[in-house]
This record gives C-alpha cells, sequence and structure tokens, in this order.
RNA sequence: CGGAGCGUAGCGCAGUUUGGUAGCGCACUACACUGGGGGUGUAGUGGUCGUCGGUUCAAAUCCGGCCGCUCCGACCA
C-alpha cells in the first residue's frame, strides 16, 4: 500500500477523554475515531487489524468443526418474548418499534435467533451435533461505555452456539472451543488465561473466561501459586476458615459512636482492628422481605455469590434507605445481629469471630464485645466474600494471588434454558423428540485489538504481534525527490515485496520528513522497517529495524531478499 | 441513575473571575529555506464560542432551561 493513497491518520496529541493506553494509541495511531459515546468508526488502519484478528477467529473456528452463519442484528421482540429474556435482560437491551408497530431490538447476543433457526432447520439425530458461529456487531446499550473499544455499546463479536444430545457430546465440543481459544489468543502472542467463570443468570454449569492479563483490566482474576486453579474472583471459593471460634470473653457493652457509619470510622473510633468489626449488609429477599448478609468488616461482599443464594432477590438489590429505616428505625451504618428480627447470612470467615463490635441497630451507637450464640442467635453460614490474596487456594493447593484481567473470551455449557423455552428438538434414534442441549461461546474481536495494544506497547506507540499487525514492512525513502536512485531502488522494492505476498506500507509521500514517516510508523506499530537513503545505496546496504528491537542494522542489499525471507513472518 | 467536572477551529488548550474587535500551539494550504530521526520562516484556510431563552447599548463572559460528553460507583465479550 502506498501511504500517498491510504489515510494514516495518525495525530501527536493524546485526546483529553481516553484514560487507557490501548484508547490513547487507538486514536493517535488513527485505527478508531469517535462517532458517539460507546460508538466507533473504524478507519482503514483500524479494519486491517480488525480483518486479521477475524481471520485468525474463522480459521480456528472452522478448524475445530463450527459452521459460518450470518444472523441479523436486529431482531424481533417476540422471540425475546418466547426465551423470557424480553423484560429480563434489563436496560442493556435496545427496545424499539417499527413502523408498524411491532418490537424489535438489537441483538446484545443471538441465542434466541440461533435457537429458531436451530428449531426450524434441524430435525434429526443424524444432524447433531453441530455448532454454528458468526462474526457480527452488537448492541448493549451499556450504562457507562468506557476505555474506547473495549467497553463501547456497539461491538464486534464472535459468538458459537452448539448443539447437542447428551452432556459428554457437549463436553467435548466445548473442551474443543477451549482449545480452539487458546489457540486464537495463543497466535496473537497475548499473555492470556482461561479461567473458572460463573455461569451467571444464563445459568448451565461449566464457564470458563479468557483473560487477557493487564492492568487496566477490569475484572480480578485469582490464581494459586502452586497450581492451575485460576478463577474469576466472582467465582472463586473462600474457603472456610481452619481455626475454631474463640470462646466469648468480653462482656458485651454499647458505646455510643455518633456520625461513625462506614466499618473503617467505626474501627478507627473504637480502636479496633477491622477484623474485629462486623459489617451487616440488608438486600433484597426472594421473598420481597429484607436479609442481612454479614461480613468480617475487612472483607468484601461478593455479589455474585450472594446472588446465587436462594433466599437473595436476584438480581442483586441493596435495601434502600427507606426501607432500612423502615424495617429497623435506624440508618444503614448502623446495623448488627444483635435483637434483628430479619434472616441472617454470615459468612464463613465471619462466623468465627468472637468478642466483635457491630452495630446496635440504633443510631449513632454500636455494640462490642458481641458473641455469636451467647448474645445473638447463631446465623446461616454460607461463603459470601471475595478471596484476598493470601487466602487458600480452593483446590487445596498453594496460597491465591489477584491479579488484574480483561475478558477477551467466554465459553458456557448453557443446557437447555433457550431449547426449552424454544422448543428446539429433534428426533432421536427411536424416533423420539428430544430437547437439545446447548453451549455458547463469545470472542470480543474488537475488545481483543484493545487487548493486544494493552500488552503490546511502548512509549513511542504500538508494537503489533506479526499475526495481526496491519502491515509487515513500513519501507521508507530519504530525500526521493532529490534521489532519482532512491525512488527507483524504493518503488522497485515496494512492487517486488508486494509480489512476494508481504503487506508493505510505503511512504511514497515525496516532501514528507524522515523524522515524521519514522515517528508514524513507530506509532502504527508495524513490526519491520526497512529505510533506503543515497547513504546507504552507494555502500550497497539498506537499514533495518524490528520494532521489538532497540537498533538499527544495515543489510547487504544483494542479501536483503534471504533477509527478509528468514525474518518476516508471511501471512 | 447518584456524585464530580467539562463543552471556544480537526486535536490540545487560553480567554469567562472584572461584559467591549475570537486567541495560542499542533494539524491543514501555498511559497521559500532546510533535508539521515516529529526542522525554520513568511503568508493563509478554518469558529453562528453545545443549544434555546433572559438581562444589557453591548454576552464566549452574567442568569435560567435543555442537550451532549468525560470521570467515580451498580452491567458484560
Amino acid at each position: 500500500m502506498r501511504a500517498s493513497r491510504f489515510l494514516l491518520a495518525t495525530q501527536k496529541e493524546v485526546p483529553a477523554d481516553a484514560e487507557v493506553i490501548s484508547h490513547q494509541l487507538m486514536l493517535r495511531a488513527g485505527l478508531i475515531r469517535r462517532l458517539a459515546s460507546g460508538l466507533y468508526t473504524w478507519l482503514p488502519l483500524g479494519v486491517r487489524v480488525l480483518q486479521k484478528v477475524k481471520k485468525i477467529v474463522r480459521e480456528e473456528m472452522d478448524a475445530a468443526g463450527a459452521q459460518e452463519i450470518l444472523m441479523p442484528v436486529v431482531q424481533p421482540g417476540e422471540l425475546w418474548e418466547e426465551s423470557g429474556r424480553y423484560d429480563m435482560f434489563g436496560p442493556e437491551l435496545l427496545k424499539f418499534n417499527d413502523r408498524h408497530g411491532r418490537s424489535f431490538c438489537l441483538g446484545p447476543t443471538h441465542e434466541e435467533v440461533v435457537t429458531d433457526m436451530v428449531r426450524r432447520d434441524l430435525a434429526s439425530y443424524r444432524q447433531i451435533p453441530a455448532n454454528f458461529y458468526q462474526i457480527q456487531t452488537k448492541f448493549r446499550d451499556e450504562i457507562r461505555p468506557r476505555f474506547g473499544v473495549m467497553r463501547s455499546r456497539e461491538f464486534i463479536m464472535k459468538d458459537a452456539y452448539s448443539f447437542h444430545l447428551s452432556q459428554k457430546c457437549l463436553q467435548e465440543t466445548y473442551d474443543r472451543m477451549h482449545s480452539a481459544y487458546s489457540a486464537v489468543f495463543g497466535r496473537m502472542d497475548l499473555n492470556f488465561r482461561p479461567v473458572l467463570a460463573d455461569t451467571g443468570s444464563i445459568g448451565g454449569s461449566g464457564s470458563h473466561e479468557f483473560h487477557v492479563l493487564a492492568e487496566s483490566g477490569e475484572d480480578d482474576i485469582v490464581f494459586s501459586d502452586q497450581s492451575d486453579y485460576a478463577a474469576n474472583i466472582e467465582k472463586a471459593e473462600a474457603l472456610a476458615p481452619t481455626n475454631e471460634r474463640h470462646k466469648a470473653s468480653a462482656d458485651k457493652l454499647e458505646i455510643a459512636t455518633p456520625d461513625q457509619h462506614s466499618i473503617e470510622e467505626v474501627s478507627t473510633f473504637l480502636k479496633l482492628p477491622q477484623e474485629q468489626v462486623l459489617k451487616t449488609l440488608l438486600v433484597e429477599g426472594a421473598e420481597g422481605d429484607l436479609i442481612a448478609l454479614v461480613l468480617r468488616g475487612d472483607h468484601q461482599l461478593n455479589e455474585v455469590k450472594a446472588e446465587n443464594l436462594e433466599a437473595v432477590a436476584s438480581p442483586l438489590q441493596f435495601a434502600s434507605e427507606a426501607r432500612i429505616q423502615e424495617a429497623l428505625s435506624c440508618k444503614p451504618g448502623s446495623i448488627g445481629p444483635v435483637d434483628l428480627s430479619l434472616k441472617t447470612i454470615a459468612d464463613r470467615s465471619a462466623v468465627t469471630m468472637a468478642d466483635f463490635a457491630c452495630g446496635a441497630n440504633k443510631d449513632d451507637f454500636h455494640l462490642i464485645g458481641v458473641n455469636w450464640e451467647r448474645d445473638c442467635a447463631e446465623p446461616e453460614v454460607a461463603d459470601l466474600r471475595n478471596v484476598v490474596a493470601g487466602d487458600p487456594s480452593p483446590c487445596g493447593q498453594g496460597t491465591l494471588t489477584i491479579k488484574r484481567g480483561i475478558e477477551v473470551g467466554h465459553i458456557f455449557q448453557l443446557g437447555t434454558k433457550y431449547s426449552e423455552a424454544l422448543k428446539a428438538e429433534v428426533l432421536d434414534e427411536n424416533g423420539k423428540s428430544q430437547t437439545l442441549t446447548m453451549g455458547c461461546y463469545g470472542i470480543g474481536i474488537t475488545r481483543t485489538v484493545a487487548a493486544v495494544i494493552e500488552q503490546n506497547h511502548d512509549d513511542r506507540g504500538i508494537i503489533w504481534p506479526a499475526s495481526i499487525a496491519p502491515f509487515q514492512i513500513a519501507l521508507i525513502p530519504i530525500n526521493p525527490h532529490k534521489s532519482e536512485a532512491v525512488r527507483e531502488a524504493c518503488d522497485n522494492l515496494y512492487e517486488q515485496l508486494t509480489k512476494e505476498g508481504y503487506e508493505v506500507l510505503y511512504m511514497d509521500e515525496p516532501k514528507a520528513r524522515l523524522g515524521v514517516m519514522l515517528a508514524n510508523v513507530e506509532l502504527i506499530g508495524i513490526p519491520h522497517r526497512l529505510v533506503i537513503g543515497d547513504r546507504g545505496l552507494e555502500s550497497g546496504s539498506i537499514e533495518y529495524r524490528n520494532r521489538r528491537k532497540p537498533e538499527n542494522r544495515d543489510v547487504a542489499i544483494d542479501q536483503l531478499h534471504s533477509f527478509i525471507n528468514e525474518n518476516v513472518e508471511k501471512l
């Protein structure tokens, strides 16, 4: 590609509203432009990267036996009513009516549509298993789009859906998708981890997320230091403490704690460590009642675990201040389990506390020296908290560390949730109708591009892995408008390399300054760079530089061909 | 939706306190010099100051409504 015929929309200055490095570099390198909140136009350079990612995904999906389809972005509301998600999905589902007043939505995901396709077109067990995928634009009306393409409202996703007649068969496809995903992210040289994940509201049994490890990630991933165990913090079990609860040794005492509400305030005020203060949170119960969730003060509620409790309403909803006032006649900062007439569920760690402090269910008062059994009823016990670094690993080996991850892929065993609701059935060998079991598998294509940049950049710009670089080689002439020889050498080399199948960006604008071209080529992250000038030509060499290496090297012109063959990945 | 902040040229910003000719840097156009690592000079292009209304002789500036955006908390690939 000749740069004179290609939109290189690079910018020197960092746009003010770009927070994370990938967002900044994508804007500066001219990959994307913002159209509105959470909506981005992909410029020519960005599209080239996107196409590379899609190509890798297609190759791996095809190799794993999946078939490509393409489903509409706009979907009939009826279908979503049939699955029960039209009202359940929440405000992320953008709904609208057509001119006839029929309801439609923009697809945030495509379970309904594939399941509908399958129930119409698959009739026999002979067609099972089947795995259909597409690469399509999705829309989720995110509350807060941010980090550019990392959490946008419109995004491109590869989603696949498999159909089976047995759990065993589903497991096989699931495992095959697991390895296909590892292959996809491996081909992009990403430092990633498959981690155990919560199946969330979609339900089903097995689920893994694929996370790219990066500081800017929005998820906490926990690892065992002595085994392969890795899980999303939402999923990671906090084991019960091994030590027994101490005997009560202090007397219960009520203390005035004016204006002390948070655990931090209370622990400072009472001069007690946070581990000695009990945290009591009120949430809406499944029966319309209120439930008290109790944690050690220094621990954090794991909302997914809480939501998965039967007694707790799903989605999780904290009790409003008004509701608390009505039930307990006090504010949220002064609640405790003593004489509390609500169902109380305590975290495994909280229940081993003794002589602790907690709210007195009376504004501006706390209790100290409180003990379970003696002062308040033994609560129900559950795993309610987020694990913290240093906790024992739930796999039984090692302790946990926590890192940030960007979720770029997610695989699920869905079970029969959608096939049952939409009656996706086929006849088995005995002529009997059987409901299909489903799996679903997503890769955030656009998000993956951002994740790659998060892991591959320096202070000059992006450093693309060979497999998804927009161009392999940048060809830069020095003063071509002055030197016929340079121009000719570059023209020839450009033609030759292009003919051989290399993707070359030829910086052929006659008056472009060398420094500007070099800076641009580094900013947009092209892996290999050739600089051709009079001096080099006279001494029979061409300057080469690898984007990842700090130094130039001169390559003899007559060896250039083999040098490139050896050092540049042909795609 | 709650809390904080912003809206002035394609990008980054000043000007708003104290009302009085719309500015700077980058980018862009032309020319010249320069020419082996974001160069210099000269001359230019580009703005109904988010929007609607009010106050005033006069509003980017003061007042009010609306819209949009960003950041911090609840969603997910």
